[in-house]
DNA sequence: ACTTGACTTGGAGTGAACTCTAAGGATTAC
DNA sequence: GTAATCCTTAGAGTTCACTCCAAGTCAAGT
């Protein structure tokens, strides 16, 4: 499969593929004779799940260290738990953030319905609260 | 309040607070005679929301706009409510990538704890996946 | 009055994650 | 075989959201 046919496929451009490929978020890609890049099926799945973790908001760097400690073999596997442990743990948190942040906003449009609703304000200060 | 104090309520930089001022995150914050900072309710308020919709990730530009459409006036008021109603949207489709990273990452997380546990792998390839 | 520490502004610098450009090599269509 | 298109790399540029800096002003203590 051709970079080309890859950004399609993913929805990501061939910039941001070939960026992955050399900070070391995904390891090297398969090449032709000719030096194209020419993923398969393995190329592929590092292409997925580079692209699953940055879309939930990972940082770049823990993939970088999770492909690092991927190819050291088998020793590091202890710290690969660890490190999936902790960035599951940083989503939960996120994920905490985001509920706080829509009950603030759910409670906001509530207010702005009812205000449109009744065609007044039914408050007077405090519109940022 | 002084920004100290803020910043150190909220556990904010006082280059931040004084950053989200200047691009109209935040209304213009009350003044002492003199020209200093000098944080009232009303502006604390101002502060918390921005500090709250920032850490659940949504844009400083929407929060700019908001501000804007706020000292426009009661005319903007379907505005405003349009631009939460996306806001609301954009985090519950944040929300639902971080479900999906949490779901690989467990099941990663779950094959690597039976790999320490067993003392051997459980699965030849696909480390990735 | 003077020192100390906190505050002010405008503007420059930083780090993360792309995104684009230039110069050139590989592949396909005719 | 050659034109058109796609691919390659190295490196520069961009955007976002801060973060830092310089030069100067303000406020509290002695």
């Amino acid at each position: 499969m051709t970079i080309k046919e890859v950004s399609e496929k993913y929805n990501i451009s061939q910039d941001t593929l070939r960026y992955y490929e050399r900070v070391g978020m995904i390891p090297p890609v398969t090449r032709t004779s000719g030096g194209i890049r020419d993923y398969q099926e393995a190329d592929l799945s590092w292409v997925e799940l580079a692209i699953c973790m940055r879309s939930a908001g990972l940082p770049v760097e823990a993939m970088i260290e999770y492909v690092r400690l991927y190819q050291e073999g088998d020793q590091t596997i202890p710290a690969r738990l660890q490190l999936l442990v902790d960035q599951k743990e940083a989503l939960l948190e996120q994920k905490r953030q985001i509920d706080t942040t829509l009950e603030r906003l759910n409670y906001k449009i509530s207010r702005y319905e009812k205000a449109i609703e009744t065609g007044k304000l039914t408050w007077e200060k405090d519109a940022c609260k």
